[in-house]
DNA sequence: ATATTTCTAGAATAATATTCTAATAAGTGT
DNA sequence: ACACTTATTAGAATATTATTCTAGAAATAT
């Protein structure tokens, strides 16, 4: 059944074995905190052993760092895809472009963190643990060839003047800043209004902090 | 010399031990991380012995707890004054008003930040330690006259039809989100532009997010 | 001055992370 | 099918670290 299966080779079993472990892993963390979890409850929620976990990751951290990069890519991934169907739209002018481009980059957070709230939840906090477990090569590896791709999605609109003339970073933190805020909030549970409610609010505001006009 | 010698009852001299203790303890965890920093290595710094340290903040995700509710009460304080600067201005009308004061809601972030790096990075990266170290009603008491505070200043404005009418949550994140973002990052190292260059920016996109018109 | 409470100290204990050695399974070439 | 190499699993042994506990010192109140 899975388009997978025909090709079902060893490292693919393994691959899909340590994202099942991952998931475990981001369960345990959800409900006791990185520090509150000890190896033993991954060991037994998993059914693996120590030695396992340990073969596989490396230590704690290093588990934590793995749940943290494994969410960023399946985003990144569905940022990519948000993104790439903005292309399509044929009949549109720059402006129009840029204005859908800005857009899907929200409904992209928007949706992603609504349909993942303990994967979000965990991505917002604990972004430092990658550094501090050294598995930041990794991420920023994985992380650059991404960013790279928003980069040159961006650049044609700025150069044309349907964005405004400022850095990228700027940009990005317009863009993003206020969903995230909100949905950092929402997923403590400080604020009611699901994040989903507020998906045209966020994408316009982004839109009218970007614009050129 | 101190200006608090003349009344130094011994609660507030173990108050402000307690002060230095947690800077100390800022720096281990801005150094190591929280679950890299021992108990012994903040015992050291701190010249306490490890009884003293369990006596006065009962764990370590208590003294996390601390650090992080320290941090949070002086930012507030810095708001707070930011804020009421702006009720002196007479000559300007609601709308001038209204914008003057969400600028300073921007500025005392930008502000606050910028001379308290360590201590802004720690807020960011470790509000969900106060739950899990079961410290979250010092937190909620401390924190909500605070909010009513902020709540108080922005009603009369969006009554009066200065500010956008929409829920103070929103209102919030289209205000601190970009900077706080942008902040983030930063902080991390991975924007190289000083967050306090983009001082101005941040304060007109707020406004520009938020007012009536 | 004495009693009471708060604070300090560090050894003893408990909890947990990590390492290590050996066994098993999987993959590869003949 | 067989030997050979590599990857994975297992869990006991060890090391590290958090936390508790008992007793004594310092401060404060009566």
């Amino acid at each position: 059944m899975k388009e997978s299966s025909q090709v079902n080779k060893p490292q693919a079993k393994t691959e899909e074995k340590k994202r099942q472990i991952l998931l475990i892993a981001l369960q345990c963390f959800t409900d006791h905190g990185i520090a509150g979890t000890t190896i033993d409850m991954i060991r037994e929620a998993s059914g693996m052993s120590v030695g396992s976990l340990y073969h596989h990751f490396g230590n704690k951290d290093k588990i934590a760092a793995a749940v943290f990069i494994q969410g960023m890519r399946e985003f990144a991934e569905l940022l990519r895809v948000y993104l790439s169907q903005t292309e399509n739209l044929e009949y549109l002018d720059a402006n129009g472009k840029a204005e859908q481009g800005v857009k899907a980059i929200v409904y992209a957070n928007v949706d992603w963190i609504s349909n993942n709230p303990d994967w979000a939840r965990f991505v917002f906090h604990h972004r430092s643990i990658v550094s501090t477990a050294g598995s930041g090569n990794k991420l920023a590896s994985d992380m650059q060839v991404f960013y790279l791709h928003i980069i040159n999605w961006f650049k044609p609109y700025t150069q044309q003047g349907a964005l405004r003339p400022v850095s990228i970073e700027l940009l990005s933190s317009l863009i993003s800043g206020p969903c995230h805020d909100y949905a950092r909030h929402w997923l403590a549970g400080r604020y009611k209004t699901p994040l989903v409610e507020q998906r045209e609010e966020f994408a316009t505001a982004a839109w009218n902090a970007v614009k050129a006009a």
